[in-house]
RNA sequence: GGCCCGUUGGUCAAGCGGUUAAGACACCGCCCUUUCACGGCGGUAACGCGAGUUCGAUUCUCGCACGGGUCACCA
């Protein structure tokens, strides 16, 4: 065979060399010890939760090191990509932080010096370095049909035998130079495909970033390069991108450890070395008992819109996945509650080799302790962000009168023990309901304490309208509410009741418990006092007034 | 079916030949407390199985089982 001639016939305009390539595409200059990443997805339009995991494991190792974390699309696929696709994915990597030095940008705007950095834009230098191979005898075109392939399948599965084109099932493998010609002049569709060198009773050694060493067996199917249209698969594109662009360290899910061997290979034949991986573990879900990856179809925490959708703080959600990304980042977030992500060293030797199952309650638990630690002033910006788009009413109320949302928001925060109802942004509305009259419901006469009658309730509301004095501070406050339970025979103290529960009618916990349903509607709300400030007399005097109509 | 990865409580996990096998979430109880939330204290609960190496295995080796992944002109 006269590759020489076979190039032509292939690629008979390409005037490109791999030399030419290497001089646009020299090795960066960057300080010793610097990674670079990427991360790589397709403009599918949908963004997955794993994308985020392992971008997020991509930035932590470039940034730490100085090095440089770029965004390069896959869009070989024309049939999964999507109008808009490139844009979701830079938006939803910025909306959590996630920014890159170089790479794809909004509308065309890509920037650094590997470009381009959308595969589809990069046909010709796949086609230098697929040339290159066919001249070396490396590759050869396949005029296999769809149906012959799954044929061929069939046939494997029957025999037992492994799937796939490889040795005597390889049947375009040794074509002619006349029959390939022939076929072409025919205008018979064809890929391009590697002939391997390899024989999988060969074992190669591995050291993964993550999983540790391993051994493979050498690949020895003859993978597709280029497809028929004359773009590459994601094997070719993979190591001639990840050697151009100067890629140091592939972070990438473990459903990628399957097809390492043809990367390896194809990175030796090329003759380049082959960056270091960090395959990670899968994030999963416990579906009836099995695990299993999270699905875009039937688990809408899969995708990362939820998250801004349902207001989960941007922070509460990275925290989260570092925690599940770094075993010491729990540890490291007790001890410095406050600090930015940044100034964790993160480390992928501390990543887990094991699957992990998505637990939605400790991402809440992680979002309460979060927002506990936030100034009022920050949650309500996030707050009327997230409500901007997701809660027309809450916004509407929120932007109207922004003192009382952040006095609303003050209350029990700021201290050593910060309350923590709120955990996600969609839960403020019920949080925040009662302190606006559109949102509040008054509390059915049934709703009162039982042991209290309705007669004692009325007195109650009765005397604390006449005692209410708003220049009282909290305690004078509350022994006013004391005194006037234990004048209607209720215990001052809890404990006094329950030593002597006979001589009473309850304690001044029901008596606060009265004037807490009158007041909010609810059997519970943040330190009674505070809410009346915020209030204001007013409101509190209708509200008991409105409450004394309702126990009548 | 072949190949690859994995296996410590319900979940995330520490451990790296000798430990009463950490911690966090969840759950339960108690305490604090005017409700709630917070906080404090305590509790239930784990090394998949079988061999081997060893004075001694959760830790090392080998089988097995189970779980996951993958075998496309998808990434």
């Amino acid at each position: 065979m006269d590759y020489q001639k076979l190039a032509e016939l292939l690629f008979p305009s390409l005037e490109l060399t791999p030399e030419d390539m290497e001089k646009r595409y020299p090795p960066r200059q960057l300080p010793e010890g610097a990674k670079v990443t990427r991360v790589a997805p397709s403009p599918t339009g949908f963004m997955h939760l794993g994308n985020l995991f392992s971008a997020l494991v991509g930035e932590r190792l470039a940034h730490q090191s100085n090095g440089v974390f770029f965004l390069r699309i896959e869009d070989t696929d024309l049939k999964r990509a999507v109008e808009g696709g490139v844009e979701t994915i830079i938006k939803v990597f910025n909306s959590f932080g996630l920014n890159f030095d170089e790479g794809a940008g909004v509308n065309d705007s890509d920037r650094g010096d590997y470009g381009p950095y959308r595969q589809r834009q990069r046909a010709e230098i796949y086609h230098v370095y697929a040339r290159e191979l066919v001249l070396r005898g490396m590759a050869y075109p396949c005029f296999c049909t769809e149906e012959e392939l799954n044929a061929m399948r069939e046939t494997q599965q029957e025999q037992k035998l492994n799937f796939g084109y490889y040795g005597q099932w390889a049947k375009c493998r040794n074509l002619t130079f006349e029959e390939i010609e022939e076929n072409i002049k025919a205008g018979k569709p064809y890929v391009l495909r590697f002939r391997s060198p390899g024989n999988p009773e060969h074992r190669i050694k591995h050291h993964d970033l993550v999983k540790g060493d391993m051994e493979l067996p050498e690949n020895d199917q003859d993978v597709v390069l280029l497809k028929s249209d004359g773009i590459p698969t994601y094997h070719f594109a993979h190591v001639v991108d990840d050697h151009l662009m100067g890629t140091t360290h592939v972070v990438r899910g473990e459903e990628w450890l399957a097809t390492l061997n043809i990367h390896l290979q194809l990175f030796h034949e090329m003759g380049w070395k082959a960056p270091k991986y960090v395959h990670t573990a899968q994030v999963m879900k416990l579906d009836n008992g099995a695990k299993r990856k999270l699905s875009k179809r039937k688990d809408p925490e899969s995708a990362l819109t939820f998250y801004h959708a349902e207001g989960y703080p941007v922070k509460s959600v990275l925290d989260y996945l570092m925690t599940l990304l770094n075993s010491n980042f729990e540890e490291w977030r007790m001890a410095n509650p406050t600090a930015p992500l940044d100034d964790f060293q993160f480390t992928t030797k501390k990543m887990s080799t094991s699957g992990c199952l998505f637990d939605m309650d400790k991402l809440l638990d992680v979002s309460k302790n979060t927002v506990s630690l936030m100034s009022a002033e920050e949650v309500y910006s996030s707050v009327l962000d997230w409500a901007k788009d997701n809660d027309v009413e809450l916004y509407g109320l929120f932007a109207a009168d922004p003192e009382k949302a952040k006095a609303i928001l003050s209350i029990g925060r700021g201290g050593a023990k910060p309350r923590k109802d709120i955990a996600i942004w969609k839960e403020v509305k019920d949080y925040v309901a009662f302190f606006y009259p559109e949102l509040y419901i008054p509390a059915k006469a049934e709703a009162y304490p039982v042991n209290v009658s309705k007669e004692d309730c009325r007195a109650i509301l009765e005397g604390y309208l006449a005692t209410y004095d708003p220049a009282d501070d909290g305690s004078q406050w509350f022994d006013k509410v004391r005194s006037l339970g234990e004048s209607l025979g209720y215990a001052g103290k809890p404990k006094d009741y329950k030593k002597n529960p006979e001589q009473y009618k309850g304690h001044v916990g029901d008596v606060s418990g009265v004037i807490r349903l009158a007041v909010t509607g609810r059997t519970n709300s943040p330190d009674m006092y505070c809410v009346m400030n915020v209030l204001g007399r007013e409101t509190m005097e209708q509200r008991i007034r409105e409450a004394l109509e309702i126990l009548k």
